[in-house]
DNA sequence: CGTGTAAGGAATTCTGACACG
DNA sequence: CGTGTAAGGAATTCTGACACG
């Protein structure tokens, strides 16, 4: 029930709500705020404005195209290309976000040990699949589903 | 190779490099800026300073510990024992951390299909546990391993 | 094209004080 | 204790122009 909270709350803040003002994006993906307007200016990243006449803010997702428009473009592509390619990569971010919301059923975690349950095992479906973090490591193991 | 970019940077940034200003940590969690100010100013709650004198910077965590706070506060806990409660639960960010940063190991996604694979099934250690969506959600499966 | 900079104004955040309960 | 507000100053971000290549 408690660690419902928890999971709920992951689920809920890291991708809609926040937003990051140009000085956060640039520090945090070393891209000049330049560079940020720049970009936007060609419609290569996008952001809002959260009230009228107000400054600026990006979007946790858009701070990822940053950092993955950066590093194409260290790979040596043109700013045009880099950006498709980054493009392309939102998929990803959709899909891993999309397993965490689906499959992160319960988080448990006491002094030594720590237990994400993962849901119906679909091989076995009288099994739930859980993840159990040991001294080596997580390591997976199968549960009788309890419900 | 890509995938592994894409995962890389997505272990990469999120908790460590990112900070956020008092504004939008505010506009995140519904949280009144003179609020965030009181709670650092005991304890409750911490803030960076990037350079002198610059204005303070919160990090994701702390955001999430916001948030966890408000929702205790929110069920009738005092000031006090909402932020005790919140602590507590610091333990649950860094184990879903460790979690992903140990098992994600790769991100596939085509047109219609999306996979994560993570790794190694141990009551099968010849086998991988993939995670692939279809259009009734996430379901598990196992592969033979191919290195 | 893609980036950086100096300039002046606008939006945001700062602290310390005060108020209320 | 826990929160909000008005006040004046400080730090941040804004745009449009200009420079360079």
């Amino acid at each position: 029930m408690l660690t419902n909270k928890m999971t709920n709350l992951i689920k809920k803040i890291p991708i809609d709500g926040v937003t990051l003002g140009i000085g956060d994006v640039s520090r945090a993906t070393g891209v000049a705020q330049s560079k940020l307007r720049y970009w936007e200016s060609k419609g290569y990243i996008q952001s809002r404005t959260v009230t009228d006449n107000s400054n600026r803010k990006f979007t946790y997702k858009t701070m990822l195209q940053v950092q993955l428009i950066k590093s194409y473009l260290a790979d040596g592509y043109t700013l045009t290309s880099a950006v498709k390619q980054a493009r392309q990569r939102d998929v990803y971010l959709d899909a891993l976000r999309s397993f965490f919301e689906d499959r992160f059923i319960n988080l448990e975690v006491t002094d030594h040990t720590a237990m994400v349950d993962l849901g119906q095992f679909d091989p076995d479906p009288t099994k739930h699949l859980v993840a159990k973090r040991e001294a080596t490591g997580w390591h997976f193991q199968l549960v009788d589903a309890e419900n």
